[in-house]
Parts: C-alpha cells; sequence; structure tokens
RNA sequence: GCCGGGAUGGCGGAAUCGGUAGACGCGGCGGUCUCAAAAACCGUUGGGGGCAACCUCGUGCGGGUUCGACUCCCGCUCCCGGCACCA
C-alpha cells in the first residue's frame, strides 16, 4: 500500500531521483529573453580545492536558498556558478606530488567539488559554467588586459615590489599583512627591486570611493574597509626653501595650519635629494643609517615602534611662515612611496614627530590651542583639529580650518604650494613570475618595444609542459608581430584576480567566441542583485571587480557604474574551535552529509545554526533538531491520520491565522537574510499543525492550505523532501510552484494579550480586542484580581495605554 | 593606539520605532511504547522561595533617563574583526 511505503521519510531514497528531474526539467536555465523581471543571484566562485566541506557549502546553500525563492517569487534568476581555477596552490600541490600537473589537479578538483555541490541539492545554469583556467576563458581576461593597455591604464615600471621566497612571486600590496605574505602566515615579504607590471588603479580612486554612496545594501563595515583602504585624505603641498640652495623641498602636509610649529624637516631614506643635501661631516653617518635601512623588511621597520630612529643631514630649509632656519634630518618612519617622500615636522600636534623630536631633543612649539582655552598635556601631542591658532603670527586666534584655506590660498597666490589630495591606494601589481595563470599578452621586440599581441592571435596560450614561463625559451622566443624581428613573449603571468575581476560578466554571455561579452546582454543582466560571499574578500576582490566595471563602462561597454547592488557576507563555519577544513581533521564532507542525515536536514540546520552573518560552531547533535522537523513535516503532509486525536477544540481559524502570519515573516526573513528565523517560524507552524491534528481538527481545505504553504515556505531550504510531497499533493514541480500570498485580513488577530502592569510590572494578561477603547481596557484591568490586589487600595495616578500590547496603572 | 561589531538560561540563539525577556532548537529531567535499548512520541525545564494561588531576582559591570530599559544616554570590563608610523 502506497500509504505503508510512504510513512517513513528516507532522504537517500529520494534525493536523487528529484536531483536529476530538476536538470532535466532546466530548473535553473535563465533565459535572456523573458517577460520576468531578472533577477541576477551570484555567490563568489570557488577557488577548486579538493575537499570541501559543509563549512565551505554555507554560502552555496544561501545563494541556492535565494535563487529558488526568487524564482517562486516570478524573477527570471540567473544564477550561474565557474571556477577560479588558477593560481599557486594547483602548482603547490602539483609540486608535492611529484609528476602531477597543475592542470590535472585542477580539472579533477573541479569536478569533485561539483559533484558534492550537486549531491546536496545545489542548481546553476551549468551551460554558463566558467573555467578561469580554460584557454576560451583567460583569453578574454588577455583581451581585457590589452584594453587596460590601450587606455594607457597598464604599465611597466622599476619599482621596490614584495617578494614572497615562498611561492617566489612579487605579491600585489593587498597580498601583504603586516609584513607577512597573505598565504603563508610565518614567511616575511622580502622587498626586492624589479621591473614589474601595475595597473592604474589609482587613477579611478576617487570614482571607487565616492561610488560607495551608491552602495546602500552593503554592509557598512566593508564599506568602511574600502573607504579606509583608498584613504584619501586632503592637504597642501608646500614647497620649503633650502638654505643656500635654489630649489626647494616639497613636502605634503594635511595640516598647513600648524606650519608655525614645523622645527624640522624629516626625508624617507629613498628621498633623491638625500645624497646632494648630506653636509660633509654627516655624510658617513648617513651612510651607515641608509645601510642599516636597507636591510630591513617592513616588519622590521614597523617593530620600531617606540623607538623611532634618523640621523640629521646637516642641512638647513626655511620655513616660509616664520623664515626659520630648521634641520633636515633622515628617518625611516617618513615613507619614500607616500606623499612626497619628506614631511615638515610638527611635533606639537603630531605624535609621531612629537616622539621623534623628544628623543632627539628638537625644538616643540604649541601653535594650536583648544577652543575653550584649556592647558593641554605636556607629555603628548596635541592632534585635535578642534582649536584656534596660537603664536602663528598674523594667523593667531583662526580655527584650523580657516587656517587651512588662509594658507592653502597665499601658498598658492605665492606659486609656492597648492592644495591637493591623496591616497593610501597604491596601483595594482599584477604580474607574478609563476607557470599556472594567464599569460600577459605583450611581446618584447628589441626595435619595437612592448608590443601588445594581436587580438586575432588571442589566447596566447600556456605551454603544456609545466615549468615557470621564464625558464621555457621554446614558448618565449618568438617573432615581433609588427617588424616580424625576433622577439621575446612576456614571461609574466596575471594575478588571479584579474581573473574573478571581471567572471561576473562572462556569465551574462558564457558561450560568446567573438567578445569577452556582448555588452548587451551583459546591461540586461548586470548588476548582480544578489553577491554573496566571504567578508575575507572584502578589499581586494570586490575593490578590483568595481575598478574593472568602471574601466569598463569608460570603454563604453557597461553602463552600470557598479557591479554588485546587494552584497551578504556569511560568517564561517567552524567545529571543535576551529575553522572547518578537511586537513584540520575537523571537516565534515558533503558526502557524510547526505549519508547520513540527508542534504535536506543539512540545509535546514546550517540556515538554522545561527545569523548567517555570523561564525557559527557546526554541532553534530544540533543537527537532530532539523532532522525531526522534517520527518515531522512528512508525517503531517503525507500520514496524518497517524497522529493521535489527544483532546478536542481544534480552531480552524487560529490555524489559518498561523498560516499567514508564517508567510509573512517568513517571506520577509528571506528578503532580510534572517534564515534562522525563518525556519523557527516554519517549526512553530509544523507544531501548531500537530496540535490542530491532535486537537481532532479536521483536515479539508484549510488544513490542505497549512500543507501547501509549509511545502513551499519550505523548498528553499530542503528542495528535495519538499519536493516529494508535493508531488503527492501539487501539480507540476514544487520548485516551479508560486510563492504563496499572504493575507492580511486572515492574519490578523481577533483577540491579542493585554499586558496588565502596575506600576510597571507585570501582573496580568487579558484576552481584548487589538483596538479596545482605553476606557473599556482601564474597566476590565482594574477588575482583575491580581491588579486590585498591587494597587492596594491606591488609585491609579497616572495610565499608560498602549493599544494590542499593554496597560500601566502608575499608582 | 584608531575604527567597527558584540556580551541574553547548561548550549546555539529569539525579542532592539523602549512595551509579557528567553521564540525555535539542542541538552537535561519525567513519562508512553518495548523483554530491554535505540528511535519515535507526550510533558517539563532561567535562579531562589512557597503545598499552592503566587512572590522575588534576572539580558557583562557601575550610574542615569522613563510609567516602563536586553533596547536610549554617560562611564567601565572583556571578546571578535579591520587598520596600524599614509604626515
Amino acid at each position: 500500500m502506497a500509504v505503508t511505503r510512504r510513512r517513513t521519510y528516507v532522504p537517500q531514497e529520494i534525493e536523487p531521483k528529484w536531483q536529476r528531474t530538476w536538470v532535466e526539467r532546466g530548473v535553473m536555465k535563465a533565459a535572456d529573453a523573458s517577460e520576468r523581471r531578472k533577477f541576477y543571484n551570484l555567490v563568489m566562485f570557488p577557488y577548486p580545492s579538493g575537499d570541501p566541506t559543509v563549512g565551505h557549502m554555507r554560502n552555496y546553500v544561501i545563494g541556492d536558498l535565494i535563487a529558488r525563492f526568487k524564482r517562486m517569487c516570478g524573477f527570471e534568476v540567473l544564477n550561474p556558478f565557474g571556477w577560479d581555477a588558477f593560481g599557486l596552490p594547483a602548482e603547490n600541490a602539483a609540486k608535492k606530488r611529484g609528476n602531477l600537473h597543475p592542470r590535472d589537479w585542477t580539472l579533477a578538483n573541479i569536478q569533485s567539488f561539483r559533484r558534492q555541490l550537486e549531491m546536496i541539492g545545489i542548481l546553476y545554469d551549468w551551460d554558463r559554467e566558467v573555467t578561469a583556467c580554460a584557454p576560451d576563458y583567460y583569453r578574454w581576461t588577455q583581451w581585457l588586459f590589452l584594453l587596460f593597455f590601450e587606455r594607457g591604464l597598464a604599465y611597466r615600471e622599476m619599482a621596490p615590489v614584495n617578494w614572497c621566497p615562498v611561492d617566489e612571486t612579487v605579491l600585489a600590496n593587498e597580498q601583504v599583512i603586516n609584513g607577512y605574505c597573505w598565504r603563508h602566515e610565518d614567511v616575511l615579504v622580502e622587498k626586492r627591486y624589479l621591473e614589474q607590471w601595475f595597473f592604474r588603479i589609482t587613477d579611478y580612486a576617487d570614482r571607487l570611493l565616492n561610488d560607495l554612496d551608491l552602495l546602500p545594501e552593503w554592509p557598512e563595515r566593508v564599506v568602511t574597509m574600502q573607504r579606509n583602504w583608498i584613504g584619501r585624505s586632503h592637504g597642501v603641498e608646500i614647497d620649503f626653501p633650502l638654505d643656500g640652495r635654489a630649489e626647494g623641498l616639497r613636502v605634503y602636509t594635511t595640516r598647513p595650519d600648524t606650519i608655525h610649529g614645523a622645527t624640522f624637516m624629516v626625508l624617507a631614506p629613498e628621498h633623491p635629494l638625500l645624497p646632494s643635501l648630506t653636509t660633509e661631516g654627516q655624510r658617513a653617518e648617513i651612510q651607515a643609517y641608509l645601510e642599516a635601512s636597507r636591510h630591513q623588511t617592513d616588519i622590521q621597520r614597523l617593530s620600531t615602534e617606540g623607538g623611532k630612529t634618523g640621523v640629521a643631514t646637516g642641512a638647513y630649509a626655511i620655513n616660509p611662515m616664520t623664515r626659520e632656519r630648521i634641520p633636515i634630518w633622515v628617518a625611516d618612519y617618513v615613507l619614500g612611496s607616500y606623499g612626497t617622500g619628506a614631511i615638515m615636522a610638527v611635533p606639537a600636534h603630531d605624535e609621531r614627530d612629537f616622539e621623534f623630536a623628544r628623543r632627539f631633543g628638537l625644538p616643540i612649539r604649541q601653535v594650536i590651542a583648544p577652543s575653550g582655552g584649556e592647558r593641554i598635556a605636556q607629555d603628548r601631542a596635541f592632534t585635535s583639529k578642534e582649536g584656534v591658532l596660537v603664536n602663528s603670527g598674523g594667523l593667531t586666534g583662526l580655527s584650523c580650518a580657516e587656517a587651512f584655506e588662509r594658507i592653502g590660498a597665499e601658498l598658492e597666490s605665492q606659486g609656492t604650494g597648492r592644495r591637493t589630495k591623496r591616497y593610501r591606494l597604491r596601483d595594482w601589481l599584477i604580474s607574478r613570475q609563476r607557470y599556472w595563470g594567464a599569460p600577459i599578452p605583450i611581446v618584447h621586440c628589441p626595435t619595437c618595444g612592448l608590443v601588445p599581441v594581436p587580438l586575432d592571435q588571442l589566447p596566447v596560450t600556456l605551454p603544456a609542459h609545466y615549468e615557470r614561463l621564464s625558464e621555457q625559451p621554446e614558448w618565449y622566443e618568438t617573432k615581433c608581430p609588427v617588424c616580424g624581428g625576433g622577439a621575446r613573449r612576456e614571461t609574466d603571468t596575471m594575478d588571479t584576480f584579474m581573473d574573478s575581476s571581471w567572471y561576473f560578466l562572462r556569465f551574462t554571455d558564457a558561450q560568446n567566441q567573438e567578445r569577452p561579452f556582448d555588452p548587451e546582454l551583459a546591461n540586461h543582466w548586470m548588476p548582480v542583485d544578489q553577491y554573496t560571499g566571504g567578508v575575507e574578500h572584502a578589499i581586494l576582490h570586490l575593490l578590483y571587480s568595481r575598478f574593472f566595471q568602471k574601466v569598463l563602462q569608460d570603454a563604453g561597454l557597461l553602463s552600470e557604474p557598479e557591479p554588485f547592488k546587494r552584497l551578504f557576507t556569511q560568517g564561517m563555519v567552524t567545529r571543535f574551535g576551529a575553522v572547518m577544513a578537511k586537513s584540520k581533521g575537523n571537516g565534515v564532507s558533503p558526502e557524510e552529509l547526505v549519508q547520513g542525515q540527508g542534504a535536506d536536514a543539512g540545509r535546514v540546520y546550517e540556515m538554522f545554526i545561527g545569523p548567517p552573518e555570523d561564525d557559527v560552531e557546526w554541532s553534530d547533535q544540533g543537527i537532530t533538531g532539523c532532522t525531526r522537523f522534517l520527518h515531522r513535516y512528512w508525517r503531517l503532509a503525507l500520514a496524518p491520520e497517524t497522529i493521535a486525536v489527544t483532546s478536542t477544540g481544534a480552531d480552524a481559524a487560529a490555524l489559518r491565522r498561523k498560516v499567514h502570519q508564517t508567510i509573512r515573516k517568513v517571506t520577509d526573513d528571506y528578503e532580510g537574510f534572517h534564515f534562522n528565523t525563518a525556519v523557527a517560524a516554519l517549526m512553530e507552524l509544523s507544531n501548531a499543525m500537530h496540535e490542530h491534528l491532535a486537537a481532532g481538527g479536521e483536515r479539508g481545505m484549510g488544513w490542505e492550505e497549512s500543507v501547501r504553504s509549509l511545502s513551499l515556505l519550505l523548498h528553499p531550504m530542503a528542495p528535495h523532501i519538499t519536493e516529494e510531497v508535493w508531488s503527492e499533493i501539487g501539480e507540476g514541480l514544487c520548485a516551479d510552484a508560486s510563492w504563496p500570498v499572504f493575507d492580511a485580513v486572515a492574519a490578523s488577530e481577533s483577540q491579542v494579550d493585554l499586558v496588565v502592569q502596575v506600576g510597571g510590572k507585570r501582573r496580568d494578561v487579558l484576552r481584548v480586542p487589538p483596538e479596545l477603547p482605553e476606557p473599556a481596557a482601564l474597566k476590565q484591568a482594574l477588575a482583575s484580581p491580581a491588579v486590585v490586589r498591587a494597587m492596594a487600595d491606591r488609585e491609579p495616578r497616572r495610565v499608560v495605554y498602549v493599544p494590542g500590547r499593554l496597560i500601566n496603572l502608575v499608582p
């Protein structure tokens, strides 16, 4: 008998069947031409490691949930997937396992990863799959490089760069964390002076900063991190005359208002004027200082906190406001790479200058005083801008802001300075000296110089043989595309962040053989409506992608200024206190989950475990609550007759009310990413349904509505079990069904709890209509024995009444 | 050091335009079923007091505002994340 057969819920018996059905029916295929409103849902494409855990699956479950939910709400959903498949881990793994090729390792991982996604029921439009290491993808990455090159945004320059001695390649600034390599937390990055490729991201600094205002649906902290990373400051460049020389010394300061307090100057060790400024008497000491600082890594320079070092050059500059002669020092607390590499030091109003002046006995002169006239502490710098000028000649008495403008204007009219801005952001170093990346499509010709590879010769494919490109002459020896003479291919590859900076565009037109994408299709689908991924990409990937979007907008290929409309950053999953990973021995694999509790229970649990933006601790027994919930749902939907009637008095209107309250709650929670409370609401509904049956409730239309609604609301989280139930109670696929419609009338309560307080303390609860008028409420409250006792013959001096919530009698 | 986020039962967490603190779940306890156990199901579960109706304390700590504070304000402690000589 059919009923007997389906009395038990066995996830392994139904899950593969529905996974096949969804694929056969093309459930997640996105149509470019559709009557429906588009919704571009994207999860960050992963680097395909071999052993994904349920921790990794968390954001794919979130993405799948949103995609399924939006489809049911009537959107044409684009929900694609791909692989960030270039990069060093593949090379390192290949090296470790002998003669394995990075490509083979990567492609095997992709297969395994994809299988695990599929077995937990995650659907994508696989027709649009993108693989960064495939020639038909990196061909277009190279195409985009050449676009940047033509637009003057890619350049080659000798520069001191960050070098990771383990990976044997350079790193972008963004990939250096406190002086350590981002991939090896115990490996110090070295400084090397090399010729490298850069992207002029600093040209876009203002737009990258200003357009953050277009992103109200990004997490505040990500916006803040980007803002700080770009680090725009407004200041003034000032030329300080040098004593006894014609040329000046240019400095950058954000505090020109403190110029009367500038009692010395400091040059960075790299400053070009340093050798010519150094006097004979100081030369030996300066040489020794430079020698010492050159051998220091960044981390060592940073660790000199609490003890700044420096040497006087013997030269002097003239303070243009006070006409004083002030000494010029060299110190490595001034960076050669920021501003002009030289500063005016105002020890009274800058902590670093203060510390330096204290150490070397240089004069400290206060020129700003708190506006309130308070005395300032003598043992530290007064750095507030809320003050007025003192000891500042004709400017004395002005506020800091007024003085900034006045001095700026004065210097500009004299031609000795100008107001300007600076950024912390540096140009993006994109070249890497390894094998497993997209080759930079440039040819070095001894006669023609840097020659871009013609577009019709793309892609410049990687040689089949796995070895550093610069070691493979048979690959890099070529002919110049312009003059035909002997030439050499660029042997650097591109940073993998290049691949991920535009993949979301390729998804809109993944099969295009003529161009990276058709602008019309890209503009149809873009921007990404919902982007979900880890916070670890808050700066790097998201900043680079925004940069690409803007460059392509300038090139006329895109119309939107920003690629990602709404961003969600999910937390990590830990187990036994550490981030879940196969290598740490604390991972739970998708296979284990599917074979144990089933994909649906795992998905529901991942959503229920905690707020999705928080890190959460996986609990092996915590999941049982979700398993029980699914079993209960199964029994309610398919075998309600097995639930024992233990009382009478079922209320059909109450059930219907609960159903509609749940529709509203779950819909709002899905929209607002409160998946944990959505699960709780569905559990509540199933509890109410169970009580309804236990109280002898009938199983007519109201009951059916509750089963259908619960199935639809649960489907995005637990698609297999709901699909199986739907095949018994509904038409077509549950995945294709429409989202339930909320009925406000059905959801409204005729009677609500009214809390009665006496002096702010809860004394009783009354069942009353929600809009009960105050006099009636007061009358009922005063009739309550508990209230009579608490009032103790006193009269209410005051009554606070909030209809539908509480009445508070204040004696 | 600076910026941001947080602290609620045994545990994960709900509830923040100020209005029943602890939804939902885990675990615990008691029970049904069973030869027994598991599973499932039912009941119960913040602390203290009381036979009970009830009373009382309780959202990191100390103050304050309010009829009423997990929620707002002031001052702390601790935890997490980001940045860290950017002039």
